[in-house]
DNA sequence: ACTTTCATTGACAACGCTGTCAGCTTGCTG
DNA sequence: CAGCAAGCTGACAGCGTTGTCAATGAAAGT
């Protein structure tokens, strides 16, 4: 096993196999029209030269750049971000493809311009979008204009042969409804997500069908708007627990609010889940390390990022098997944060 | 403006420049040796063709491949990771250099290898390596024997010519320590971070030499092993407070340990701060939103990562300016979860 | 004025792949 | 057994840069 001073090009294995190197080049991208007993000499010293195509002669030769983007809002959650981000690696490693990250600041009037820049600089074939990007408008478009296609995670209604992936946010909250108003809970407060996040209106949603399904009136009042962070929780929560009657229980529409809105029930002394019970979405890191821990909706978001890294990566390699799928399954996780009405 | 077709080349800017490829790539590249007029020639007409070099053609013709590789081990705290991710974005990115994460899952027997394959792989040219890998003797040697620079953010001892970056957790130790003997704790409880860590024994350290100065006796049972997660936290919590007597403070080495001391202390029904003062290092983003809001300890992680960045890109683009780094000022921030013994 | 020197510029060959297309083998058909 | 299609293989021209080295021009020394 002699350690070669310089790395070993495409000719060095046409040599060894007594092939030529476009017969070499074949094998190593699977291509068809090879023999059976070349492909195996050819595979053979590819082994024993270690041979690793060189990337950028690919690039410059073939037009592909093989990398794949994955954009993000900064302020999301790490957690989902970490899983987001391990999901498609999984996948895009293998495969032969590079999982570039892209960090994006929002509000940002300039998205558009910092997306292309982006594509651009990184010569990205495809984009995995997230929420809350996959939710603006002018995401998409400009990807369907720069002609790159992309997988988005996010509840919206995709273009024909678009990837969409997405779960039942909205069943989902409407467990989590179910579940306080078993536990005896008639006035549930909700607080609301990020309005430009295509999975608030979900989430709202189920919390009103729960309520008229089990016959429990709707009321305005008990309805907050958050924006999916710390403060904005803690912020609602203080205008619901102002209130004259104010509620047995408040529903937040993810973990960050929730974990404010417990933040602001300890500041007014209040027993959690004893005075107040609380729930959230998303099941961050920390749901189950504050005190108490918190019931919550956990999303299979590895699985979701590597279905939509594979099927990009289907789409990319031209292997198109446009199959629109399934929404995944959220799991409703019950945690100290709930408990029955005394 | 007309949208250009198909992208533009160095002969394209060559000939409405009226001079030759070279010496656009001359300029491009910052190369000196071109006549004032000639260079603002040619940077007219690369901007008035939007020229964006091949990157691919450059790393083939120029065997540079400008990428800076980041791994981490995968269980580290998710905002410490952001903060350094964003840190060293934020300076690779104007360079002109691509940042690749690559995560590790620690522990890893192979890691040598995996490292090895992500380098190749994606031509890695220079790594920043946090805290815990750059403690690890194996990858330094590695990264060494591969010739490939690289920046280290830990508290280690550097051989010459390395880049390290390092803030000093021993003095925030020792004040954070200090903190709580001025509150009139004399009982403190320690909970150590992992052993693989260099900054668990600075912050070790840090906490011994403050009992010393102040006159305190230092004892062991007061000292418990953890491993930075949650849970050893917890563990190593109710180990302590099982002690016929009790510390009346615990100081984590960490903030997810500080975490765990806090569940179980809630679930003794214990009161925080008023039973138990609690004080853990990092600052992670839910240090703030947990109740009590925890006391810690804040590194300047994002500067650090630009620090580690900045040199380990020039001295791949080789202006060598070899000074070595005083270390970053650690700053102790006092939150509630620690108050005067009554 | 005549070298000498150095700054400036350009011509052209890599770099290591993939795409194109032509040529050679097979195997099959009639 | 010719004739033809399909399977297999190779020669060679790009791809868009940078590196090398030679050519040119301008400034300085004698």
């Amino acid at each position: 096993m002699t350690p070669e001073r310089t790395k070993a090009t495409i000719f060095d294995v046409a040599r060894r196999a007594g092939v030529s190197i476009k017969t070499v080049s074949r094998v190593v991208n699977n291509e068809p029209n090879v023999r059976q007993r070349t492909r195996d000499k050819v595979l053979r010293s590819v082994r024993e030269l270690r041979y690793l195509p060189n990337a950028a002669a690919r690039e410059l030769g073939g037009k592909r750049s093989r990398v794949v983007g994955l954009i993000y809002e900064n302020a999301q959650e790490f957690s989902y971000l970490n899983d987001l981000f391990n999901g498609a690696l999984r996948i895009c490693e293998p495969a032969g493809y590079t999982l570039l990250l892209r960090p994006l600041t929002l509000p940002d009037p300039e998205i558009v311009e910092h997306i292309r820049q982006f594509a651009l600089n990184a010569r990205v074939e495809g984009f995995v979008l997230p929420a809350p990007l996959g939710d603006l408008p002018e995401v998409p478009a400009l990807l369907r204009e720069m002609k790159i296609p992309f997988a988005a995670i996010t509840p919206r209604e995709p273009a024909p042969d678009e990837i969409n992936i997405l779960c039942n946010d909205e069943a989902a909250s409407f467990s989590l409804t179910e579940l306080l108003i078993d536990q005896g809970h008639r006035a549930i407060g909700f607080i609301k997500g990020h309005p430009d996040h295509g999975a608030s209106a979900k989430r709202f949603a189920g919390y009103r069908q729960a309520l008229k399904k089990n016959g429990l009136p709707y009321s305005a009042r008990l309805v907050r708007q958050g924006y999916f962070d710390f403060d904005s929780g803690q912020t609602a929560a203080a205008r619901l627990l102002d209130l004259p009657q104010p509620p047995s229980a408040i529903l937040a529409s993810n973990d960050d609010m929730a974990a404010g809105v417990i933040f602001e029930a300890r500041g007014r002394g209040l027993n959690v889940p004893g005075d107040l019970s609380i729930a959230g979405f998303d099941d961050t890191r920390f749901s189950s390390r504050i005190w108490p821990p918190l019931t919550t909706v956990r999303q299979p978001i590895i699985r979701m990022a590597e279905t939509a890294a594979g099927l990009l990566i289907d789409k990319l390699d031209g292997s198109d098997t446009a199959k629109p799928e399934a929404p995944f399954e959220c799991e409703v996780v019950i945690r100290e944060s709930t408990a029955s009405l005394a």
